[in-house]
DNA sequence: GTCCAGGCAAGCA
DNA sequence: TGCTTGCATGGA
């Protein structure tokens, strides 16, 4: 990913540590900001660039965690961020609780991968890029959630821009949704956005929800189908039970355990039985893994 | 040119 | 209930 020249970082806060429990190397931080969970961030001289929500910040590798400055003038983003990133380390224990011990497949996609963990994204933010998601590769997911922010979003600290809100979406014309690249994702994206447009607690209003049953009501949202709905409960509501099986999942519960010939609902359950209650954190590890090619 | 991508929804048996 | 097909677009 080529650094981007158009962020102007001359009114940025000085450097400050943020401490993780569980710490990260610049590769797992990388691959934890930009590896597929979140479209918006970006490569700077010293790491990343991006926001989550309406804050922006950027990260760089430290050694007990991460260094991170801000907007001057903005509000402190510490908290958030902290809550961001799992500061606390909850994911680090889930982690260890996975079958890994008895998993050789397990461990060999978690080897090299400490402190990998799933963002703590906001619902909508979770929604509308997984509403992008089908069918297209990660690079080219980044490209649409980009043109959205550009064309319908609002603007926030540090030069970059804030997701369209869904009052924004529903409004927009059919032209300026085609030119952000989404194809036939567009009416999806709109008329999702008809349904949650004026409705800002639709997220809070699930949140109290089962996984599976919170699954099925973001189901019943356009465009979103079982994989899509599981990605929105695990990346959007912390729903680290949710288990998105997209192709590279499917491909590598094939390799891992011989499971030719199952189709996505039934690998889904595998995978729900066999990884527990952090079987979304497991998929991350695998999704990582797979992606990054044969070791 | 061909195949495939962090799939979904409609049509069909 | 479960499988097949069309869908827009861009990378590999």
């Amino acid at each position: 990913m080529p650094v981007d020249p158009d962020i102007d970082r001359a009114g940025w806060t000085a450097w400050r540590e943020l401490a993780l429990a569980e710490p990260v190397s610049a590769e797992v931080l990388g691959e934890i900001l930009d590896g597929g969970q979140s479209f918006r961030w970006r490569r700077s001289p010293d790491g990343w660039v991006g926001a989550f929500g309406p804050r922006v910040a950027e990260l760089a590798p430290a050694p007990r965690g991460v260094r991170w400055r801000q907007p001057r003038g903005a509000p402190d983003v510490e908290v958030a961020l902290a809550r961001y990133l799992d500061a606390e380390g909850a994911q680090a224990r889930a982690a260890d609780a996975l079958p890994w011990r008895s998993d050789a497949f397990l461990a060999r996609a978690m080897e090299g991968r400490r402190g990998l963990r799933i963002l703590r994204q906001e619902p909508d933010e979770a929604l509308l890029a997984f509403l992008c998601s089908s069918n297209k590769q990660v690079a080219q997911i980044r490209v649409m959630v980009a043109e959205l922010a550009d064309r319908l979003g609002e603007p926030l600290a540090g030069g970059l821009r804030a997701l369209p809100t869904w009052e924004r979406l529903a409004r927009a014309p059919e032209a300026e949704l085609r030119a952000c690249r989404l194809g036939y994702r567009a009416a999806f994206i709109r008329d999702t956005a008809r349904r949650l447009a004026g409705r800002p607690d639709w997220a809070a209003a699930l949140a109290g929800l089962p996984t599976a049953e919170l699954e099925a009501r973001l189901a019943e949202l356009p465009g979103v189908g079982p994989k899509v709905a599981a990605c929105v409960a695990l990346f959007g509501f912390g729903r680290l039970d949710a288990f998105p099986v997209d192709t590279w999942i499917d491909q590598a519960l094939v390799e891992g355990y011989g499971l030719d010939g199952w189709n996505r609902r039934q690998l889904a359950r595998f995978g729900a039985a066999h990884y527990g209650p952090a079987a979304g954190l497991a998929q991350q590890f695998l999704f990582a893994a797979m992606r990054s090619g044969p070791a």
